[in-house]
DNA sequence: TTCAATTCCTAGTAATTCAGTATGTTTTAA
DNA sequence: TTAAAACATACTGAATTACTAGGAATTGAA
């Protein structure tokens, strides 16, 4: 189950997408639109922030903003930033932590395989997509 | 993440799948072969019990064995049993949960989409072929 | 009829995680 | 100088997890 960290991450990442026009936006704006307190959205936002995907800027008028194009970011980059790891069991990478005696390890591959799938879902999603899907039900798909 | 339920139900299906001879097998047999206790099989076993995959005898002599085939189980099967359920979030059938005033719903479908590659891949695998990779793995795959 | 072995049922519990609040500090532009 | 913002860390109540504990009911065998 994911938390809230990682579905509020993907809401401030299509927010910051919508609402980008170069200069950076503030918490506090966001925090009202998507209706989260500034203070949680703090901490959901350092996690994206640490890991490169905002430019941030301090003090008076600062705020975030991307730091890629909304189609260079996938849905699996943020959520694996904000969740830690998407994988469904412990020990999917450091196999020798499942060694041969554990009885476990017959549903190794079965759980790579889990993972797998999530993996290559969330990573086919782009940003991008979620912001252009995000303005079709929004009824804004019209071309100007 | 998945819990020890859904981890211990998939090992405890295979284990009576491995060991079965039309006779019950008691716990206490599972209990010693995948190291894990009666007292917590128990529990574990009830939610798969309740669902209808294993038939119980009670008493000396008795235990469990299963009530289909397994290539009439699948790993779906099996782990909604234990978890409950497998969706990343909440909210996904009763969609009137999240209204049009929810942010949020601009994400319902990517993770009804998450939803739905999870559900393809654990009901495309069987339990048959989870025993038969079991097998594999212990290098008894010859043929008799 | 008694006994041991089993399933079945419910409660308890220590540790951890979750979903935030709270309280600051540092930085920046006006 | 000041207000507004990011940044950092600690705290907290509630829920969940991963079991253990203690029995009650059932069954076959001695």
């Amino acid at each position: 189950m994911i938390s809230t960290k990682g579905r509020y991450a993907l809401l401030v990442m299509i927010d910051l997408a919508q609402y980008s026009n170069g200069e950076y936006i503030a918490l506090k704006d966001v925090s009202a639109r998507q209706e989260i307190s500034v203070k949680y959205l703090e901490q959901v936002i350092s996690l994206l922030n640490r890991a490169g995907f905002l430019q941030s800027m301090r003090g008076n008028n600062g705020g975030y903003k991307l730091a890629k194009r909304p189609s260079d970011i996938t849905a699996g980059d943020i959520l694996r930033a904000a969740e830690g790891s998407l994988a469904p069991v412990a020990g999917l990478d450091n196999a020798p932590l499942m060694g041969d005696r554990d009885p476990s390890y017959v549903t190794l591959d079965f759980w790579k395989g889990y993972d797998n799938v999530i993996n290559e879902y969330v990573n086919s999603v782009t940003l991008q997509q979620l912001v252009d899907h995000a303005r079709v039900l929004a009824g804004n798909d019209y071309v100007i």
